[in-house]
DNA sequence: ACTTTTGTTGACAACGTTGTCAATCAATGG
DNA sequence: CCATTGATTGACAACGTTGTCAACAAAAGT
């Protein structure tokens, strides 16, 4: 009744323990005939390779980690699930690590993640993905990685990583509010410490640029990603006495707090005031009115993550090495829902 | 430069590998002094225990797995952090996995799982700890594990568990509906694969009882934990002839799917209309107005649910064996916000 | 026919750690 | 001073797997 190993498996197929650890990894010149024979005796007595055996053993190990440091509960579960698909794909285990983008021993922490338990490598998400200094100590300490980050195009520094077009996505929101008419339309920023924020304003600056409307740095409103500081914001910029017809949250938690701060202000939306956000989390849609928003599939831009840094490991020439050896790019796109409408006639005002 | 193991530790201290890893594992009969000789050493080289070999070795293993399905972006990621919590504290590792609580063949899958990895245990979420066949099974093969459910008491059938009130809370919930006048009280129901779900109905049943107010069935409407299934329910209520003056969603996401409904047929909340909701996700939070719910720490019992698992695998008489060696109770704390309201004279109306 | 190649198989060591057990040492009691 | 105890230490095997290499058999080339 104990679980079996591949020394009973060998027993009961009568071959030796090496066979059998052909037959398990796939590897050629093992007979037809003796690989059912294996099989064989493998489904019969349930084996399963001992993966602590294993990545003992043999250089390569069979789990992946996830690094973040994210608030926002919908983006980290998205992120989980995008790697944990590739990964029960090809056969990876997978360990979360959360941590704290700030410890000035994130570094080392990490390292001994990846030694302690063998990881294969390290999928990093945004801000770690940002910081240089610790992907080039990744890379000196040889931790194969790949990073989620945010950039119009590939950073091509030699590092592997997927990036989100983040300029381009919020160029089109910005670009959707103007073409409905709006021109005074407020920016919220997200936190500075994530690059998907300049980026994101970026894309914002461009479109006024392109049509012509002057930037007013009133307009323009420094915070963090989140719903407090979307209230905060909204409510400053609702003082101003030029008040905006449009408002542009950084992501949906900020764009949610717009909406609460005009709520309370008794402004309609989207007739009054319209407010779009970025990221497509599930809040958007079930907010009321809905949200304008830019779809981030960031479960399969994990899953991509996840993909390319397992062709990082393999050796060159196999499938999926191919098959993901280049860095992708993504771009969110825009989704209109209720949150905005053509800007009111100046003359109704 | 290659990772040093405890052979490198043993040479720099001049002991053998044995001692050394007496101090790792912090056995007694090691002198002081050769104790310190070894700590320098690891400290030097910066040597780290591998848990491969670790756990391949040692009968017990280092790391826990938690197993869960559902779509709540928010309780996923608490539970998570919860058992995370523990687990670093006590050093273990955590694998996440989410499943299909649906599969036939789930059991043979965490089965498979433990065995595989070499687990020390299971956090079991509901509802797979809600399915007695899975718990019996589990125990069947000797796999230590703790269930996270939902009773209002220790259900004593001899597996360790962590459990919370959803009735007594509900009751609280439906109570406060009751003191602001309401008398007719819709109920949405969350999805019946969740024991949660007819724990939170009968908390709600015997509050209007005990208040003496009959149970009118068409004011309760079956459904899912879900936004949607919130937004129609909501619809129907608002269609009776006699419409109710208070909704108690299931949860919050129910709860967000009931404003969404008001604010689409134009009832205000919570003038016209009460809502309260059942979690505390941040969204309850975030909406406007602010939603009244029933918060569960969830994050506290899954690391109590944790720390309970950890407590079965020592040995007795051990501190922590000894400080969560009894199954534990949580209740879900009333709060209220905005989203509720003094019913609106009948006069009034 | 005999050598060479190719394909198939197994014996053995090794990965880094801990369990077992015996050896050594210091201290205690007679 | 010697026997006895108990604490400290180390040699060795083992956990379950894979890498290396050699043995062998079958197929191919001469």
């Amino acid at each position: 009744m104990k679980t079996p190993t591949i020394r009973d498996v060998a027993q009961r197929a009568k071959v030796s323990l090496k066979t059998v650890s052909r037959v398990i990894n796939n590897e050629p010149s093992v007979r037809a005939n003796t690989r059912e024979r294996v099989q064989r005796a493998i489904e019969t007595l349930g084996y399963l390779p001992d993966l602590s055996a294993r990545s003992l053993r043999s250089a390569t190990s069979y789990a992946l980690g996830v690094v973040y440091d994210n608030p926002n509960a919908y983006y980290v579960i998205s992120v989980q699930n995008g790697v944990l698909s590739a990964c029960r794909e090809q056969g990876f285990g997978l360990q979360i690590h959360p941590c704290d983008s700030s410890s000035p021993r994130l570094a080392e922490e990490l390292r001994d993640l990846v030694r302690r338990s063998r990881l294969a490598g390290l999928v990093v998400a945004p801000p770690m993905s940002e910081r240089m200094e610790l992907v080039r100590y990744l890379a000196a300490n040889k931790i194969p990685f790949v990073r989620i980050l945010s950039a119009a195009e590939d950073p091509a520094d030699g590092y592997p990583c997927v990036y989100v077009d983040d300029r381009d996505a919020a160029y089109e929101i910005t670009e959707h509010l103007i073409q409905l008419g709006h021109q005074r339309i407020g920016f919220l920023w997200g936190g500075v410490s994530h690059r998907s924020s300049p980026e994101r304003f970026k894309g914002y600056e461009s479109a006024l640029k392109d049509y012509g409307i002057p930037l007013d740095k009133k307009l323009v409103i420094p915070g963090d990603y989140s719903f407090d500081d979307g209230f905060r914001g909204a409510r400053r910029l609702f003082a101003l006495r030029d008040r905006p017809t449009a408002i542009f949250g950084s992501n949906d938690e900020i764009a949610a707090g717009v909406l609460a701060a005009a709520k309370s202000c008794g402004i309609d939306v989207p007739y009054e005031l319209s407010i779009a956000g970025f990221e497509d989390s599930p809040f958007s849609k079930q907010s009321w009115p809905a949200l304008t928003t830019a779809k981030q599939n960031t479960e399969e831009i994990a899953r991509h993550a996840a993909l390319r840094l397992i062709a990082e490991l393999r050796p060159p020439g196999d499938a999926i090495a191919a098959a993901y050896a280049k860095n992708e790019g993504f771009s969110p796109q825009l989704v209109i829902r209720d949150s905005t409408a053509r800007a009111r006639l100046p003359a109704a005002d």
